[in-house]
DNA sequence: ATTTTTGGTTGATATAAATCAATTTATGAG
DNA sequence: CTCATAAATTGATTTATATCAACCAAAAAT
């Protein structure tokens, strides 16, 4: 493992993690010592809905998309993973068993951290600590948005709210448009693939969105806000 | 304020609250200068969607509910809070307005604690940081199977689930039982009143349930369990 | 005690969305 | 390059569920 000495700083791995500034030198080796890089590939589960967590992982590079599974092969998308988010951080504290499953969308590599370093390291350091509850903040938000969003829109503000989500990352990540299908996209919604065909079609011909093969570029933002706001 | 030294600590207020067990004297005084308690009567609301949230409040004691809020005057219903809860803690961090409704289920009495407080005594008190992070961790667990019960469910199911939810509840707080109405129950299922009625009709006749006026009795909790995974 | 309002119930109807089925297009394997 | 498989698309049909409307029972207000 490469150690990188900089500003007076180690840093638990070759990348600058913002997420790990307020560890101390001492824990920063702790979670050094307890971790494992690991390379997952396209198409891999990083997690598994339902399997026993004892870990938790750290995304250092791809990209992963966190879905719940339901019958019947049936998933709702809830969100993608970027680097420098963990993953399973939901499982942590109460759970024995991950909540959700994590797909990698490209090759992936993460550090595999064990549970019970994180939880050692909040208790130890209220600055860490402080870090991941505002992770678990804004997770907690985005799930409310979800949970609203299933209960209170139909199909056309569905779609609007996931393709404006998915813009957002794509602002970051532009390499990411064009890789989810349409299915992705549904589960995104929580609606059937062809009704979010029929509405990404409808989009189109409205000049809302532009339609490249699977790349979906969005010509009216503010149309597409309204649109996910009032149904 | 009533102060209660006992086993050489000093309690925030009357009741003993596990969760402050972590603070240390000074810590305490600094919830205790930056708080007031307040009074809301039953219909009242402790949050708005929406509005500012300068603030969290601590339910010491009453009922309430938290719910999200849709177009025309529609609700689903997240979860029933109960005394030792914390409220609005979604919007301690990056949050500037409550991401969810609390009405008052029954005369309340809360602590309003400054935002400010919270997210210094984190930083400060890794301990006391760690049970919060706790009940962060506890929520969107439960937020994941709303979401869950919400894309893969169909009304039996998410009944049954909100049934068993709240029958958990009640095990708690038997007086619970027989305060919410039909649409209550419905706001709890995302699922309109009347097929909710007509859902606990059904139920009712295959002995799975027994209705005393707005009083739900479980009568086979399995069966229940069964109904909620597979529909 | 009587009226008004709120909550509960039931059946009929409308509708959003899923499913089914068939076809076309794209992608990947040998 | 060709075949096989997966993804995308479109129309027709079914289904689950919401909505509408009417009525009844219970609770609250006058």
């Amino acid at each position: 493992m490469k150690r990188v000495p900089q500003d007076d700083k180690e840093y638990i791995c070759d990348i600058d993690l913002p997420c790990f500034n307020y560890l101390e030198r001492d824990e920063i080796e702790i979670i050094r010592s307890g971790k494992t890089q690991i390379a997952f590939k396209k198409g891999e589960n990083l997690t598994k809905q339902g399997a026993f967590s004892s870990y938790l992982l750290f995304l250092v590079k791809g990209f992963a998309v966190e879905q719940l599974e339901g019958e019947n092969n049936k998933k709702f998308n809830l969100k993608i993973v970027t680097p420098g988010e963990f993953i399973g951080l939901s499982s942590v504290f109460d759970k024995v068993k991950y909540d959700y499953t994590t797909v990698a969308l490209s090759d992936c590599q993460a550090f595999l951290i064990e549970k019970e370093s994180i939880a050692g390291l909040i208790k130890k350091n209220g600055g860490f600590g402080y870090n991941i509850t505002r992770r678990y903040c804004k997770q907690n938000s985005s799930l409310f948005g979800t949970v609203s969003a299933l209960t209170f829109r139909q199909i056309s503000g569905k779609l609007a709210g996931a393709l404006l989500y998915l813009n957002d990352i794509y602002k970051s990540y532009p390499e990411l448009n064009g890789t989810l299908t349409r299915r992705d996209i549904a589960s995104f919604c929580g609606i059937s693939e062809e009704n979010c065909v029929r509405e990404l079609k409808s989009m189109e011909s409205s000049s809302l969105i532009k339609l490249e093969g699977k790349r979906v570029l969005i010509l009216n933002e503010s149309s597409l806000n309204n649109i996910k706001e009032r149904g």
